[in-house]
RNA sequence: GGCGCCAUAGCCAAGUGGCUAAGGCAGGAGCCUGCAAAGCUCUGAUCCCCGGUUCGAAUCCGGGUGGCGCCUCCA
């Protein structure tokens, strides 16, 4: 496996930090709103790194965390009334739905960032143990960043003139600085703490949720590979990596791994910008499983800009994927390590080369097509390709569903029984050899919609 | 202003020093079909521009042009 390591800039051998195992940690969603469509691609990306580790015999031990505790959320909290608890109790449920919608593997460990104050602070007395923290007069805590030799050696964007732009705070002894905790205001979310009253910065949550519940604490690196958006990169890593090596003298994360952005018409989607397309209006539209086609299509590095014919047509190839899935009905299989999952691996080994991954898809589909026309009848050839489908879901988490559903999602029993009866009426008119009204019928259905397709199996219908 | 990424056929998208530049969608031709649909076969680009390195570059270097991102909450 190579990954592009983003500290290093390049495409790197990846080798745990112990045995067969990988331990990963993706930074989640700070839970004040629906979930977009940047973080669909963010965690379909690792969920797909995850899947291709595992399918190549790791064992693989996968965190993801709920930011439930900031800014955004206590301004919601005062804005509604409402309590932080049903706030963010509500929209960790939601994420979670559009996650499951999504394919996304449920974490290992979901640490929530309010159920680990205690490690938080007892990361906070550390540093300001080793003296790599200070407070100021109004009680907030800051790391100092001058204590830390490397800081800046993940990123590598800290030239002062850059520094210079940080909002200046006269209590600040750097201005690259940043806040471990901040102390208690009127109207506020507070915690206890030795240090006094008051809630986290956002960085340090990371940092001692990984301590706490996924890190090795005698290796020089805690975890092998940290993700996130690449907006995550400076000054959220940055400022992660630096607290770690300062309150336990270990690396943070032996891999960085960042994804690209959901783009809007070439801009990038944020709520800033009012551009955001939440997962759930998606939902709507579209199949989830086409949503999750589409947002993996593209190197997970690239941007996407998102475009609703593109997705249409990444929709069309998953498409071919359940008509194959169709032709072998009712024949299933687990997956097999044969040579056609060798090469999906191979591709994806790369880097996560999914272009290259979905082109050994499509050689199989057309192939296994072409094999079926000549052997209808094969049953060991269409057990053969059944595993070769299970291959696909198990590792890029497609093809798993039922292939008749799949392409009469969002048809009520209603109209299917309509759709019935008229093919029913059709394929009598064809008996009669009567194709004028065969014809006609089958137009009609088109106009509803629905196209036809007469096969060995009888005449069947999809959606379009 | 600093740092970084990107530019490949009508569209999406791999490839990053060397046989005929993957794959998908759309289009065209054929096979199949009562006709279709689906499926199968065939069919398209010299890689933004200029200069350089090299026996050889889409692929490396320099310079342009265009687009985007980070440096502020952000996947």
């Amino acid at each position: 496996m190579r990954i592009f390591d983003s500290r290093a800039k390049e495409k790197v051998e990846f080798k745990p930090i112990k045995d067969n195992e990988v331990r990963i940690y993706v930074c989640g969603p700070t839970v004040y709103d629906d979930a977009h469509l940047g973080h669909a691609r963010s965690a379909i990306a690792f969920d797909i790194l995850r899947r291709t580790l595992k399918a190549l015999g790791y064992r693989v031990l996968f965190m993801k965390n709920f930011t439930d505790i900031d800014d955004k959320i206590i301004k919601k909290m005062q804005d509604s009334g409402k309590s932080l608890k049903e706030i963010t109790k509500y929209y960790i449920q939601r994420y979670l739905e559009d996650m499951d919608a999504l394919g996304v593997q449920r974490a290992d460990i979901e640490p929530k960032a309010t159920e680990n104050i205690d490690a938080m602070i007892a990361m906070i007395e550390k540093l300001l143990e080793k003296d790599c923290a200070y407070k100021i007069p109004n009680g907030d805590i800051y790391f100092d960043t001058s204590k830390d030799e490397k800081y800046c050696s993940l990123s590598k964007k800290c030239d002062e003139e850059q520094l210079s732009r940080i909002e200046p705070n006269p209590h600040k002894k750097n201005p690259a600085d940043f806040a471990l905790w901040k102390a208690c205001k009127e109207k506020d979310y507070c915690f206890d703490a030795p240090f006094g009253k008051g809630r986290p910065g956002w960085h340090i949550e990371c940092s001692a949720m990984i301590n706490r519940h996924l890190a090795y604490h005698d290796m020089p690196y805690q975890i092998d590979i940290h993700a996130g958006g690449a907006d995550l990169f400076f000054p959220h890593h940055e400022n992660e990596a630096a607290q770690t090596r300062c309150a336990t003298s270990q690396e943070l994360a032996k891999y960085w791994m960042h994804n690209g952005f959901v783009t809007i018409s070439g801009e990038k989607m944020s709520k800033s910008l009012g551009n955001s397309f939440f997962i759930k209006d998606a939902l709507r539209v579209y199949d989830g499983e086409v949503l999750r086609f589409y947002l993996l299509s593209t190197h997970y590095r690239s941007p996407l800009n998102f475009n609703e014919e593109d997705l249409l047509q990444a929709k069309k190839r998953l498409d071919k994927l359940y008509r194959l899935k169709k032709r072998i009905y009712p024949i299933q299989n687990t997956p097999k390590a044969n040579e056609f999952q060798k090469a999906i691996l191979e591709a994806l080994s790369d880097d996560l080369n999914i272009s290259k991954a979905l082109a050994v898809m499509d050689n199989f589909i057309a192939q296994a097509n072409e094999n079926l026309d000549q052997n209808p009848k094969d049953k060991a050839l269409k057990k053969e390709i059944a595993s070769n489908i299970a291959s696909l879901t198990e590792i890029i988490g497609i093809g798993g569903k039922d292939p008749f559903s799949y392409f009469q999602q969002g048809i009520d029993e209603e109209t299917k029984q309509k759709i019935e009866e008229l093919i029913q009426r059709r394929s009598e008119a064809k008996k009669a050899k009567d194709f004028t009204k065969a014809d006609a019928i089958r137009q009609e259905l088109l106009d509803m919609g629905i196209a036809l397709m007469d096969t060995p199996q009888g005449t069947l219908w999809e959606k379009i």
